[in-house]
DNA sequence: GCGAGATTGACAATCATTCTCATCTGACGC
DNA sequence: GCGTCAGATGAGAATGATTGTCAATCTCGC
C-alpha cells in the first residue's frame, strides 16, 4: 500500500476521533484546500476498513459513518441522541458467543456487540427539558 | 393499523423465514400475480420494522434484507458463507452492557449483538474443498 | 351504504456509492 | 537524478436502492 498525499489527508481528517460520513469528510478536505476526489475518499475508506484501521458505523441506513479506531478487538457504546461513540476494550461476550455457537453447530469466527443509550450529557439535557 | 391485502401479502411472503431484500420480495409478489407497488413494499416493511415484527439485516451495505422475527429480545447467529440467520433467545449480554454503560456514564437503552461464523453445513463443505 | 381518512400504485426524484478511463505519481532499480 | 510502471487518482457519468408525490382507491366505524 503506497503512502500517498490523499491517504494521509483522509487519515488526518479522522484524527479527531469523530465519526464522519464519507461525503462530509470529502467536503471538509476540499474546504481546507485539498483537491481529493470523492471516489478516492471512498476507495481509501474501504482500504482502511479492510486494514482494520477504521470502524464503519451504520446506524443510519442511508449513510455510513467512518471513524478511526484501535485495531484490537473492541465494542461500541453509542449515544442515540448525539451520536457520540465510545470504544470499549472490555469484552465479556466471548464466552457467551462460543457457547451459543457450539449449541447451534456454528464455527464462531467473530462477534459484534453494540450498546445503545444516552451519554451523560444528553441524559442531563433531556431531564432538563422534561421539567 | 389497517389490515390491507398488501400488508397480508408482504407478511405472507416472509412466512418462510428467509431474509429477503425489498426488491426481491416485491419481485416475488408480482410473479405470483400481486399488483402491489414497490413503494408499498417499502412502506410496509418500515411499518413492520417499527412494530418489531421483522428484523432488518444490513450485512450488505447496499441492500437491506428483511426477515420475520419474534418480537421478544433476541440476537442473531449469522453464517458468513451462506447468510443463514439463526435467532438466539438466550442473552447473557445484559449484565455486561449495564456494567459498561454505568462505567461510562451512559443510560443504557438497548444493545445489539451478533455472532458471525460458519454454520455446520458450510463448515463441512469448506473442509471438503480444502482437502 | 356512506364518508373521512388511511393506504396504495405508478413514476419521478434523490442521493450515497461505484464505475470508467485517461492521467498522474510513488517506489524502486540503475 | 532518472526512467519505468503498476498502482492510485480525479472528474464525471452510471447505478440502484430507497423515498417522495399525488390522484385514485380502499377500510372501517357509523
Amino acid at each position: 500500500m503506497r503512502e500517498t498525499r490523499q491517504r494521509m489527508e483522509v487519515l488526518g481528517a479522522l484524527e479527531g476521533g469523530e465519526a464522519l460520513p464519507a461525503q462530509e469528510l470529502h467536503g471538509r478536505l476540499r474546504a481546507r484546500g485539498s483537491k481529493i476526489g470523492l471516489a478516492t475518499v471512498y476507495r481509501t475508506l474501504h482500504l482502511l476498513e479492510r486494514e482494520g484501521s477504521i470502524d464503519v458505523l451504520r446506524e443510519d441506513p442511508t449513510e455510513a459513518r467512518y471513524r478511526r479506531c484501535s485495531p484490537v478487538h473492541h465494542h461500541h457504546l453509542v449515544c442515540e441522541s448525539c451520536g457520540t461513540v465510545v470504544e470499549i476494550p472490555e469484552c465479556d461476550v466471548d464466552e457467551w458467543a462460543d457457547k451459543v455457537g457450539r449449541t447451534h453447530g456454528f464455527q464462531v469466527r467473530a462477534h459484534r456487540a453494540e450498546i445503545i443509550g444516552l451519554c451523560a450529557r444528553c441524559a442531563k439535557k433531556q431531564s432538563k427539558c422534561a421539567r
